[in-house]
DNA sequence: GTCTATATAATGATAGAC
DNA sequence: GTCTATCATTATATAGAC
């Protein structure tokens, strides 16, 4: 029998320079967008080739974002456990967060346009299971704020950890539409825009006299 | 000479079942997802016919988009100038963007999915229009907020309406991927989600003695 | 305005040599 | 592992009758 786990040890071959090509274009405009042509044109192969080391047109997208998936889910670790205040950590891990985004803006794009074609189940457990990873740390991490008196008894983790990495995405994502936008200076500055949403997450914008 | 400009008084022919068939099948799938013989199949025609009224697959699509944008961006008009304080006014505005979104949701997905695949130019513009229009005056209300002392005073309004926009956005968005993460309880119910955003965005989430 | 029939090009996938 | 050559299918789009 043939071992039919090959889902290890690449980079002998041109197996990479194919899943590289294959991210890059699926990126860009989207499973069915993208054709086998193209990917091989662009990894500088020949599209029996890409066949010989991945068996379909669904099988590369699959592997292209299983590869991606575990890319994007090891640089939060760290956060998790730092010293200082609740709020400091949230803030860092915010940051963190955008930065990651934008520094991986590839594979985010893949992962966001996966999930908006939830249809097929194609790569929606691998969103589930990149966003479910970090999105459940940061509700842990605010559920503990909790604990500690230093955030609100009367409000849900979870909605607050929501409304992070909904700011955070949806500045990825909405970059280029909110540019457009006479009012939006905010998308010039990714560090700034990430303070003045963790302000007003943890102040709120109403007046109240005194501002700490 | 004939009239080129066919952007107007529809509703006479099959070209309100093709749009229909269209912008089902373009929101479900995407556009190169969708073949001419599937919608000529879904309009209950043929694909020539399609192609009578409709220059080309793309210009298909750009009626599709602008017929949405048309329709999506009436339904906020009577609380901009509504009574009651600000916070009341922003609380609705929010509530009746998100219930918009989600009645309309094939035309949202159409244009979230538009707005990822920013790379060509065909209907980003749209997607500006759209969002930018109901944003612009999200911003207006808060910047008329701060101008009463209501709101705080060292916001970017705009930052405030884009939370708002992202929240409700996303929660569209994500919602078949949170479903399956364990903590997200709030993707259930959608007012509640929008009165727990709302209130995290007036009054923040760290304690302060006295919650108002 | 609507159809049947068809042209032409590109797609995903294979066969088989090296 | 990599290629040239090719298959069967489907795609967008047109011609032309009614």
């Amino acid at each position: 029998m043939q071992t039919s786990t090959n889902i290890e040890k690449r980079q002998q071959t041109g197996e990479q320079a194919i899943l590289e090509a294959a991210e890059d274009l699926f990126a860009a405009k989207g499973f069915d967008a993208v054709s086998m042509s193209a990917i091989a044109r662009l990894a500088k192969t020949s599209k029996p080739n890409i066949y010989h080391h991945f068996g379909s047109k669904n099988d590369l997208y699959l592997a292209v974002m299983q590869a991606a998936a575990g890319r994007s889910s090891t640089l939060l670790d760290a956060l998790a456990e730092a010293p200082g205040s609740f709020r400091q950590r949230l803030s860092d891990f915010s940051a963190s967060h955008l930065g990651n985004i934008l520094e991986h803006k590839r594979t985010t794009q893949l992962i966001l346009r996966d999930a908006l074609s939830g249809g097929s189940e194609r790569g929606r457990e691998i969103a589930k299971h990149v966003v479910g990873e970090s999105f459940t740390r940061l509700v842990a991490m605010v559920h503990e704020g909790q604990k500690e008196k230093e955030f609100r008894q009367d409000i849900d983790p979870a909605l607050a950890a929501f409304m992070i990495v909904a700011a955070n995405l949806f500045f990825f994502q909405a970059r280029p539409v909110m540019q457009h936008v006479p009012d939006a200076h905010f998308t010039d500055d990714a560090n700034a825009f990430c303070d003045g949403v963790m302000d007003i997450l943890f102040n709120g914008v109403l007046c109240d006299g005194d501002l700490k």
